[in-house]
DNA sequence: CCCTGATTCGC
DNA sequence: GCGAATCAGG
């Protein structure tokens, strides 16, 4: 891989939209890095702006924290929609297995520990994931979600049965 | 612990 | 030029 025109321009502009660069990063995918595109930032001269006074900042070895700054670049109100979980319902639409602590997250809080259970309509702004740490590591569920998703067949189809009852 | 950007330097 | 490693900080 390599910073192809196409590349560099999609950087400049996520960055300059104030996007992280993590978020550039798994959006430019294939194994570009955070690091990879903070590094580019900074050869293209489009980095800091913002702060930095302190004369303290090392890297691997010694460093003079650059003061000049850059380019003044016009300023833009992010209009940014905070993403908070809301109260936690003690119980799920199943009806019979308590939620775990309010954890919920939106797609953009998941992480590698987080419950990938689905919660809500998808369609809607307020869909969340669960969000409660993973039972066994890298598993996807908590320990609550993976007991419903890995029900006994037995189980699971007598639910099944008594949510098609309902319905009917 | 999660994350952020900043910096250096071996490649 | 590139970006992993590392740093300082939130």
């Amino acid at each position: 891989m390599s910073w192809t025109d196409e590349r560099v321009e999609q950087l400049s502009k996520l960055w300059l939209e104030g996007r992280s660069a993590s978020q550039i990063a798994a959006e430019l995918g294939l194994g570009v890095t955070r690091n990879a595109v903070i590094g580019k930032v900074h050869r293209l001269g489009l980095a800091g702006r913002a702060k930095v006074v302190a004369p303290q900042a090392q890297g691997r070895t010694k460093a003079k924290a650059q003061v000049t700054a850059a380019p003044e670049v016009e300023e833009v109100e992010a209009t940014v929609v905070p993403l908070r979980n809301v109260p936690t319902p003690i119980q799920d639409a199943v009806g019979e297995l308590a939620i775990p602590p309010s954890e919920r997250v939106t797609i953009m809080e998941l992480r590698e520990t987080s419950c990938r259970w689905p919660m809500g309509d998808p369609s809607h702004a307020e869909f969340r994931f669960c969000g409660a740490k993973t039972a066994i590591g890298s598993g996807p569920y908590c320990a609550t979600h993976a007991r419903l998703a890995f029900q006994p067949t037995q189980d699971r189809r007598r639910d099944r049965v008594e949510r098609y009852a309902r319905i009917a």
